[in-house]
DNA sequence: TGACATTAGTATCACACTGGTACTAATTCT
DNA sequence: AGAATTAGTACCAGTGTGATACTAATGTCA
């Protein structure tokens, strides 16, 4: 190695403002909708706001995001990952300098309940947000997106028994584009991923479908070959 | 929607330590290796540190992993992606409530060199290094790993112009695992992402292979089928 | 009641992709 | 010259993909 003879000075760490912002999505109709808050000041300069707050001393982001969830769902979300932090000039409700995201799957059904005041919103409609609230969602669905063919968060926006119709939708609803009814459910088999329950859903018009629960059975180094699906 | 009488309260911000953590690593040997930094003071309680600093005021953190990046190698690394948040109570050299990781490519070649008290480390034999930052260096390779087929990052790990076989040692490289050479060459044809040069060359035995450069040529929507490649 | 719409689920089949094996090509080493 | 080494291609059986079309089971409506 050759040296050069820059001399690195101690860093010594600084302090900032901080502020933990969540992101919960639910399926909604034909899209993914996310959990908003109205501001309580009718005259605040952000109508709308990601549920937030600062996080308590000695409490890890991921704490404190989930006790952002459960303050707004009166319960845990089916998952809750970390998206990123942001830290630019983009413009935080409560003037944060870094924003630590997150992001939290809520079952489709009865549990999209939320507190009053909280209203699920399509993504792809959301109104006026404070500049870093619309792109932390815009990320957090991106996240979602990515990720959904390497952790099971499809599942996650779903009951513990599910048609595989449904369960196709979520994919599609995720990936935005129309899947293959026979190749889905090969795949499906061949992953080990779900098992039949005895117990059949009738939704109205058309044949009964057979509802299904999240089982994986661990299967080792499923060795997929190498694919070059460059987004940039 | 049903309503709750829960009441948000509004909330405040409230600060912290921050850090910005960077993970350079480059390809070396058969291996990934990552610089770290040998603290100035031995009887310090970390002997090696990775590259790290606090924000600066008004700096968003990309800007600062990227300073801090450059003032370790003495310029830009080839990719700079942030990584995540950290804030469990994994302890930080500098004892930051937080620390924003991000990770930097570093092309193979001449350009590895750094500066005085600076090594490159084999990620598999990574001496003792505070807890914070063990994990961010595995969260960086993780990261790396993850995204190596989104993202063009393999060949952030190349100089400019490159062989086949080097390319396809890095992709063995990040996935941990041997490739079948037609079909990698096939599925990076199908994907127009590299072109080849009009040079080529001599690496002591064996036949001179053919240089290529990477020169996306924008696919749209290029859909693969859904994989059901879970890992957890 | 019976035809029809609707949704679930399967069968068939041409086509494309995967990866093992084996080959040719061009260079250095001895 | 011949062996070793690395680059690159050809062949081919097996497997996955997706279009089309089919059967199955229910509700709707005349």
């Amino acid at each position: 190695m050759r040296e050069r003879s820059l001399v690195i000075p101690r860093p010594t760490v600084r302090t900032l403002t901080a502020a933990i912002d969540v992101v919960l999505l639910t399926p909604r109709d034909r899209s993914l909708a996310v959990l908003l808050l109205r501001a309580a000041d009718p005259r605040a300069r952000d109508r709308w706001l990601l549920p937030w707050d600062a996080p308590r001393p000695d409490e890890a982001p991921d704490e404190a995001a989930l006790r952002v969830s459960r303050s707004v769902l009166g319960a845990a979300p089916a998952a809750l990952e970390q998206v990123a932090a942001f830290g630019d000039g983009r413009r935080h409700p409560g003037d944060a300098q870094l924003s630590v995201s997150f992001v939290g799957l809520v079952p489709h059904g009865p549990a999209s309940d939320a507190i009053d005041g909280a209203a699920w919103v399509e993504v792809d409609q959301l109104p006026l947000l404070a500049p870093r609230h619309r792109v932390i969602v815009e990320a957090a669905v991106e996240v979602v997106r990515r990720r959904i063919d390497q952790s099971p968060l499809a599942f996650r926006l779903l009951p513990p028994s599910f048609t595989l119709s449904e369960l196709q939708s979520i994919y599609e609803l995720l990936l935005g584009r129309s899947l293959h009814k026979a190749s889905f459910r090969r795949a499906l088999q061949a992953a080990f991923l779900v098992e039949p329950t005895d117990e059949w859903r009738s939704e109205g018009r058309g044949r009964p479908a057979q509802l299904y629960r999240y089982a994986p059975r661990r299967k080792r180094g499923a060795r997929r070959s190498v694919r070059f699906d460059l987004v940039e």
